[in-house]
DNA sequence: GCATCGGATTTTTTT
DNA sequence: AATCCGATGC
């Protein structure tokens, strides 16, 4: 009731302000004592001064009345001032409570950063909006209303690594071959029926191939079911299940969420669209912003057809086109628009700004990829060193994670510091899943891949054929072997028929603590209980062998201990939920002021002074993967467009001349994306440019190695150094394309410096 | 039950 | 190159 009241005043006071708009020839006349208030607003309230700041299109949208609203918005046109806004209008012009505002993003990172600005907007009155990911506000709702759930209240989010292992134990219980059905294949082909909505019972195989398929899928859900996990998809799947099957808890949430706001909408997927389109039905104050020429995500079942669903959906939108850049120069949108030409769509794009056409474009031919790495880090390093740039100033953009090694290899060899985006490196380290693994444990001692996954590690003498016997006897007891664990430990007596005495001593050894972490788990805050479960299993001296690895990895545990500290008052369940959800942008503070390391998916949203992008060679950028299939190789299209999107002055494009594969060098090809960039917006080694040159014939053998360079400095020469003054050459030799010098100098002694880095200068 | 070795296999991107 | 898997020997 009391909403109905509240968002038909917010109506009433929006036309009001549309015709005073319109009719602005009309001055002052009318004077109602809704419009007077109104005025009151508009001049004390900060967010109207911010309106004066936006450009036609961007007022008109974040002024649109209540209602369906689609923004298409190019990279760089201001979209996430355009949401902010919105959310700062609604409460601050509208008076919106922020209790009725949903916002969903895609990343923590992004809902964390439009919290702060609408904070930052109109002060603490924003508080109370929910602003998180679609994942975490999922997870939220499961958790309430988990009573009309096959699961309950303390479920684990079941990461990629789990399902993956999830998968491959159904295949041995199914008694499939994991050669002829890759776990892989089939994991991928459930995510997408989850994606688009589908729960094993709705599918129906068409094929022999689909019936073990939904075989796989139905012994896998019913998995997660019982070890009580759910898994990232499972967080969309059930939620929309819940509010098509139970109109209560659908009436609830539509009546709270009054208004939702949706960014990076072309990567949503068919269930988000869903949750969207019915969580608004009544209201249909729906604000989603998007870019289909950014949409990367479609192997992750994003679909950017749901720009045209809700075209469909809601034919009163009003849609708004934002393009002017903020961002780039004209020659990087040019290179960008260029990239993306051949693709067809609706509304093709035209990006323009008033920046003017700033630098060239740097694109340059390397051998392999550790010249590539030297060439970014020589070039940074020269830059900041002749206080042109600021370290911070840098992102580097690869295609595949794997690339990111050589880049680190060559920041650390020239002492420069650097960051790498990415959470998996940490969370996906053996020793940090397992510490995890205890804690969900103790948290949900039916989780039974957590309980797999450390029930013998340390090696316990629990192998194959004890756990075996533990799931047999945990399936004819109906329950999971975890929960069988607890009760083996509580009546010991009961299982001596059931298990050989030396199996029943190893499970043993296992259950008793296990059950003391559970009843622990309750109380104790997430830290100190890992503290105690790894003192219990004695984790510590399995991992320090002695090794330096060793070392490394009870300092990851150490970390990991450190992040769990700071769950002290909102308890384990917040933590692990906050763990399985981070994603790899999370992990990117902006303060440091050092180079960045990161995917071009992961760049995203992102925007910086100066982007390299490096190799883009066939193979790589596109990927192989994407050759003999039109939609991917748009999407590598338009995956290299959001990177190149991402520079706001520079952009520098490398290209090696072989590739590693599997530990091999092989000889690539130029991107035939970097091809499609006009010559004339680049300098340096645009491959149009080398035609008229010798090329040597394909099939001989690979011309000798990088030109052999000569020392420039030799023995006795007299040299300068920009910090340590002047010195005395005692040696030079080449290493790896880069010139060592020894240097004596007078301040600082004896120092071996590479002579580009330091910039070293003879002097006569 | 456990450690070790050799061979196969892998990688696209991530909430 | 690095990890995972399975077979082998203890």
């Amino acid at each position: 009731m009391r909403d109905q009241r509240m968002s038909r005043g917010e109506n009433i006071l929006h036309a009001r302000l549309r015709g005073r708009e319109s009719g602005k020839g009309q001055g002052h006349k009318n004077t109602t004592p809704i419009i007077a208030a109104f005025r009151a607003i508009e001049y004390n309230n900060p967010v109207m001064d911010y309106l004066q700041r936006l450009n036609p299109q961007q007022r008109e949208a974040v002024t649109a009345p209540p209602g369906p609203v689609l923004i298409l918005a190019g990279p760089g046109s201001g979209k996430t001032r355009v949401l902010t806004y919105r959310v700062a209008y609604l409460v601050g012009a509208l008076g919106i409570r922020p209790f009725h505002i949903l916002a969903v993003t895609f990343t923590n990172k992004a809902a964390r950063e439009m919290e702060h600005r609408i904070v930052a907007a109109i002060g603490a009155q924003a508080r109370g909006a929910t602003i998180s990911t679609f994942h975490a506000t999922c997870a939220r709702i499961l958790r309430r209303e988990a009573d009309h759930l096959p699961f309950n209240a303390n479920f684990v989010i079941a990461d990629t690594d789990d399902q993956r292992r999830l998968v491959k134990d159904v295949l041995q219980e199914l008694n499939l071959d994991p050669k002829q059905y890759s776990p892989q294949k089939l994991h991928a082909a459930i995510s997408r029926l989850k994606n688009e909505g589908i729960f094993p019972e709705d599918f129906t195989p068409s094929s022999y191939g689909e019936k073990i398929l939904k075989r796989v899928y139905e012994a896998y859900q019913n998995r997660l079911l019982s070890s009580n996990l759910v898994d990232f998809d499972d967080l969309l799947l059930w939620t929309l299940h819940l509010l098509q099957t139970v109109p209560a808890v659908h009436q609830r949430y539509a009546r709270r969420f009054q208004h939702i706001l949706v960014d990076e909408f072309q990567d949503t997927n068919l269930v988000q669209y869903e949750l969207v389109r019915l969580l608004g039905a009544h209201h249909r104050n729906i604000f989603v912003v998007g870019d289909a020429d950014q949409s990367i995500y479609s192997w992750r079942g994003a679909d950017y057809r749901n720009v045209l669903r809700f075209e469909q959906d809601f034919p009163d939108a009003k849609v708004i086109l934002l393009e002017q850049n903020y961002r780039s120069t004209q020659t990087i949108l040019d290179a960008a628009m260029a990239v993306i030409a051949p693709l067809q769509g609706k509304h093709r794009k035209r990006l323009f700004t008033d920046r003017g056409a700033g630098q060239k474009i740097v694109v340059r031919r390397v051998p392999d990829d550790r010249e590539e790495a030297r060439f970014v880090v020589e070039t940074i390093a020269s830059l900041v060193a002749r206080g042109q740039a600021r370290p911070g100033d840098f992102a580097i953009m690869y295609r595949i994670n794997a690339q990111s090694r050589v880049l680190e290899e060559a920041f650390l060899r020239a002492g420069l510091p650097y960051r790498l985006v990415g959470a998996q490196r940490f969370y996906g380290r053996r020793e940090v899943k397992d510490a995890l693994a205890y804690l969900r444990l103790a948290h949900n001692p039916a989780d039974e891949v957590s309980l797999m996954r450390v029930i013998n590690v340390p090696p316990r003498g629990i192998g194959a054929k004890t756990i075996a016997a533990l799931r047999t006897v945990a399936q004819r007891a109906g329950l999971a072997p975890g929960a069988l664990l607890l009760h083996m430990a509580a009546a010991p007596e009961d299982y001596q028929r059931l298990f050989s005495p030396r199996a029943l001593k190893a499970l043993l050894s296992f259950a008793r603590p296990l059950a003391q972490w559970y009843s622990l788990a309750l109380t104790t805050p997430p830290a100190d209980l890992m503290t105690t479960i790894l003192t219990d299993v004695g984790y510590k001296e399995y991992l320090l062998d002695g090794t330096e690895e060793g070392e490394e990895r009870w300092e990851n545990v150490r970390e990991l201990h450190r992040l769990a500290s700071r769950y002290h008052d909102e308890g384990l369940s917040a933590f692990l939920e906050e763990v399985a959800l981070v994603s790899d942008q999370d992990t990117l503070e902006d303060a440091d002021n050092t180079p960045i390391l990161l995917t071009l998916h992961a760049a995203k949203g992102l925007e910086f002074p100066s982007v390299f992008i490096v190799g883009l060679v066939e193979g790589l950028l596109p990927h192989s993967r994407a050759w003999d299939n039109l939609n991917e190789m748009d999407e590598e299209r338009r995956l290299f467009y959001v990177g190149l999107t991402r520079a706001k002055d520079q952009l520098y494009l490398t290209y090696p001349e072989t590739r590693m594969l599997y530990g091999y060098a092989e000889p690539a090809e130029p991107s035939r994306f970097l091809e499609e960039i006009p010559p004339d917006l680049t300098t340096g080694d645009h491959p149009a440019r080398e035609t008229g040159g010798y090329q040597a014939p394909r099939w001989e053998p690979a011309p000798p190695q990088a030109p052999h360079r000569e020392p420039q400095f030799h023995t006795g020469d007299k040299v300068r150094h920009p910090r340590w003054g002047t010195g005395l050459v005692i040696g030079s030799r080449i290493k790896d394309g880069a010139e060592l010098v020894d240097v004596a100098f007078e301040s600082v002694g004896l120092k071996r410096l590479d002579a580009v880095l330091a910039r070293l200068e003879k002097i006569a």
